[in-house]
DNA sequence: TGCCCCGGATTGTTCAACAATCCGGGCAGC
DNA sequence: GCTGCCCGGATTGTTGAACAATCCGGGGCA
């Protein structure tokens, strides 16, 4: 995705210490709701208050970190109406995407296809971190077949901020399977040109997803109350 | 939109210096490509560097302004492929929404159809600027059909960006009069809940527009060499 | 004319300070 | 013993100054 050779200069202090905040959060080391202490943070990552708020204020702006005024930043805890709402824009965002795929060039829906089988492999070996990136970059690829940077950053927004309900979820040797499978008929479709039926095929997995999601979030992460200040041990 | 009382306090300064910059560029007081001297608009402002900073980076993530390393921000300057990219968004995003609009909540559709009959009335009053808005507001509409806040965020983003490009156009009381009669067929669509004939009237009306704004672009905005500095009265 | 170098100006980042605000714990009163 | 108030420490919001790094324009040199 950011294809530079990022040798962790070349680029302004705020955006690598907010590329790091974002891969922490998303893979789930600072847990929603978690408190993020400037003091704390700032000397962890060796940057100065300033630069860290430019960070933090970046992810707010990104949705992955909440801003209440004179309380700081925290890691966003999504409701039920959140996931609703991420998903109600995935259905339209990639549903309509895959719906224009007999357009789209097809260097764009090799790629959807790639992002499928590679879910596949990822399976196969029971590596299930490494299907649910694939998972991921496969429906970054549904959304690229619309052919708009815009749009792929949206779904890019969109992703990250989905990830911190998936979380929740346990057991994924049980719960991935079915989905990967999926996947690969979506993939076909698109490869055919079949747009309307990729759709339609695609909504219904989407419409399980939420399903799947919302069960887990109701049993697991819902509403809970606070978590931990998160500090120290961030640089890693 | 922001429904707050907006009491001007009760808001974090970088958020309000983003607001107010925002707005000077959005109605095109600061010209694109014109860059944004931190000294001369923080003193103008009245906020040090640092909050100037995080707006400005504010508004860079949100498109309207561009940061080169070491050589700091200055107002977005729209190329063909921006706007083709934008145009591309607004199909997807707005046709899909229109196409679901028979399941939209009543309140939403008749959103639409007022903004459109908004425009109607400015326009028979000669008012282009209110008629301008009037537009903007009848697509956060059709977007809003779509019930996602999301997605009603991402819309508006795609609409502050391509507000950039309408600065090129001129005669708006020859140009703006034949959309804002399309507006209205969309909006009675909407209403009928003819979702299908109401996207492509919408697609229609979007092609039209995009060879509109590229043909005054090329004329007179495409490639700008340069903009003048952008300083001391920012504080209107 | 074309190239190089230099000095001023601007940017990137840090640090220290201060007011405003929040939070938890102790105290008085019932 | 419980409730509510108050206070002090801690955190946040914002500022101003400082310094290195970098860019830009102009003068000197070949």
């Amino acid at each position: 995705m950011d294809g530079e050779a990022t040798g962790a200069v070349e680029a302004s202090a705020p955006d690598r210490v907010a590329r790091h905040l974002r891969a922490r959060i998303t893979e789930g080391r600072f847990p929603p709701g978690g408190h993020l202490s400037e003091g704390a943070l700032g000397q962890a990552l060796g940057v100065s208050r300033n630069t860290l708020r430019e960070a933090l204020r970046l992810l707010c702006h990104e949705g992955l970190v909440v801003h209440e005024l004179h309380r700081g930043f925290s890691v966003r805890e999504l409701t039920v109406d959140d996931v609703v709402d991420l998903y109600r824009s995935r259905r339209l965002l990639e549903g309509a995407a895959a719906r224009q795929c007999a357009e789209a060039p097809p260097a764009a829906r090799l790629a959807v296809v790639d992002a499928a089988r590679l879910g596949d492999d990822e399976a196969a070996r029971d590596d299930w971190e490494g299907v649910q990136t694939a998972i991921m970059r496969f429906h970054q690829a549904v959304a690229g077949l619309a052919g708009s940077r815009r749009l792929d950053e949206s779904m890019r927004q969109i992703l990250a901020e989905l990830r911190l309900a998936f979380h929740a979820l346990a057991d994924p040797d049980r719960v991935l399977p079915p989905f990967v499978d999926r996947n690969r008929v979506v993939a076909d479709l698109v490869l055919a040109g079949a747009g309307a039926r990729a759709e339609r095929e695609l909504v219904a997995y989407l419409d399980e997803a939420e399903r799947a999601v919302l069960t887990a979030f109701g049993r697991r992460g819902g509403t809970r109350p606070v978590g931990p200040t998160v500090g120290a041990d961030a640089a890693g």
